[in-house]
DNA sequence: ATATAGTGCTATGATTTGTCAAGTGACATA
DNA sequence: TATGTCACTTGACAAATCATAGCACTATAT
């Protein structure tokens, strides 16, 4: 309960953005709007029940938004926000590191040795 | 399994920034070296034991380093290699974020209208 | 008509992950 | 002498996430 001591937005952002599979399902969204099961294989490797909880989860606090277009048969489209889609900066940013310091293929280009570190 | 088949470093990029309490470890790190339990301190409400996982990771990707002084009485600094370092820009992508999204003072000291309720 | 595959979830029990409290041994401070 | 600090470690526990199966139903293929 010490939040309203110091309220900080960077350390709540983060508490957001670190959560298991939020990040990865917000850049498959940035690519466009998708549906549950389909957002669930671009992800790759969430299971429904916890991908349902981040996106309630995200649709709360207003990144995602959530249309069902038919009860049955059931058909959802699950999109960003516009709070949302401000998070290309930080996707990018990811991004960018990433393919500085983990991509071992580009690093070791000019040997073209394939081989991963990364666990 | 499946990370030899299409290896993407920014995939492995946010696998390592989503694990608990990373980002704010690295944030912390990004205002100089700490020792163990002031590290701890920092970042606030992570447990030594986690705490050490983290950064026992960390350093195994080459973002974190860890310094020895003394071995009794105890005395270490861990401190962000330039890897580490780098990560500046993704901190900065999200502290930018969490300003204009997260932060309900300032949206409703504005214009009135609080966009995002973090829980 | 029937079989198959797809939709968006939810329920179950197992596994993985993170947490809590306590303790280590040497020293510095009160 | 008593307490606190350093960097951790341990072991029991709780919480998060996992794989899997199933629901009610339709659309397509046979």
């Amino acid at each position: 309960m010490d939040a309203e001591r110091d309220y900080c937005p960077v350390h709540e952002a983060i508490q957001v953005l670190q959560e298991k599979w939020t990040m990865h399902i917000v850049r498959a969204l940035l690519d466009g709007p998708l549906g549950f099961n389909e957002l669930g294989r671009t992800v790759g490797g969430c299971n429904p029940a916890t991908l349902k909880v981040r996106l309630d989860h995200l649709e709360d606090l207003g990144l995602v938004r959530r249309t069902v277009h038919s009860q049955m048969p059931p058909r959802t489209s699950y999109e960003l926000a516009p709070a949302g889609v401000d998070l290309q900066r930080v996707i990018d940013a990811i991004d960018a590191w990433g393919r500085k310091h983990l991509d071992v293929v580009a690093a070791t280009d000019a040997a073209g040795e394939p081989s991963v570190a990364v666990g």
